[in-house]
DNA sequence: AGCGTCACCCGGACGC
DNA sequence: TGCGTCCGGGTGACGC
């Protein structure tokens, strides 16, 4: 499911175009399809087809998971939620069932919102901010210090897993970065976020940011039916690794279930002990 | 107030 | 083959 990586990919391959399909900045809307009017969360269906024609996108976005298409007059924001996904294509190219929303570009050009189980969302809206407000800051921003961290993790009285996951805490983590860079950072997902001395503070601080990293620099990871080319999935240490040994310390990985949301975990690296 | 839990929305994968 | 169950991101309802 695309979190902060794969969200960025996507939108670096918007945004500079890739070696089948030219940058998105400058293409003008002139026309939408609606294949699931559900996936538009505001204005109303009929009016974002009215207010949408005729602007051309002027810049490509990311925030949080968000990917954000600067408008002349408004902004298009779509959320892809577990399943979306959100590229260019010829008009020649006959849709797949799924891509329920396009949008037809002046050029001859698509850009098609992709998504088998239907999740995402679509915004059209004069100001981001009605929709971005609740996030959380960029974990890979400058000024994110782990000082910003620490305060995050003392305003809450949490675990340490839920945490990572609410985005108005940090924006971007989902449920495969999160057990990542808790395993890097060497910290058991259930520790209360009170609890941690400021050693654990900054692995924490490294742990998120490194597995974020190391997700963009394999262009995301590419997980269930949705492919988008990128790699990340092969360098997993813990995340679906249950049954598998930790490439660090050969200790066998274990799957439990923390919020709702599986979670993995090596017990010799992770220890659930005191505090 | 802030936290945990649960239901909801979907359809592909999987087990029986 | 066909049915039932599981999964998951974000939101909102609810209870503590």
């Amino acid at each position: 499911m695309p979190e902060l990586p794969e969200v960025e990919t996507i939108c670096r391959h918007l945004r500079d175009g890739t070696k089948d399909s030219p940058p998105l900045a400058g293409q003008q809307i002139v026309g939408v399809r609606l294949g699931w009017p559900r996936h538009i969360v505001e204005p109303s269906p009929a009016s974002l087809r009215r207010r949408i024609r005729g602007q051309a996108v002027r810049d490509v976005n990311r925030r949080g998971k968000f990917i954000l298409l600067s408008l002349e007059r408004d902004t298009l924001i779509v959320h892809l939620m577990m399943s979306g996904d959100l590229f260019l294509a010829p008009a020649g190219i006959p849709r797949s069932p799924h891509d329920h929303t396009i949008f037809r570009l002046a050029s001859g050009w698509q850009l098609r919102f992709r998504d088998p189980r239907k999740f995402g969302r679509v915004f059209l809206v004069a100001d981001p901010e009605t929709v971005l407000k609740r996030l959380g800051p960029e974990p890979l921003s400058a000024g994110f210090q782990v000082g910003k961290l620490g305060l995050i993790l003392n305003r809450h009285k949490r675990a340490l897993k839920p945490l990572l996951l609410d985005q108005a805490a940090i924006a971007g983590l989902g449920n495969i970065y999160a057990d990542e860079a808790l395993h890097r950072a060497r910290l058991h997902p259930l520790r209360g976020s009170q609890t941690l001395k400021p050693s654990e503070i900054r692995a924490l601080w490294k742990g998120i940011r490194s597995a974020l990293r190391d997700g963009l620099r394999h262009n995301g990871a590419s997980i269930d039916w949705v492919y988008r080319g990128g790699s990340f999935q092969n360098h997993f240490r813990v995340y679906g690794q249950e049954g598998q040994p930790c490439p660090v310390c050969g200790t066998t990985i274990v799957r439990s279930v923390i919020g709702q949301r599986s979670t993995f975990t090596c017990p010799h690296c992770q220890p659930w002990g005191k505090n």
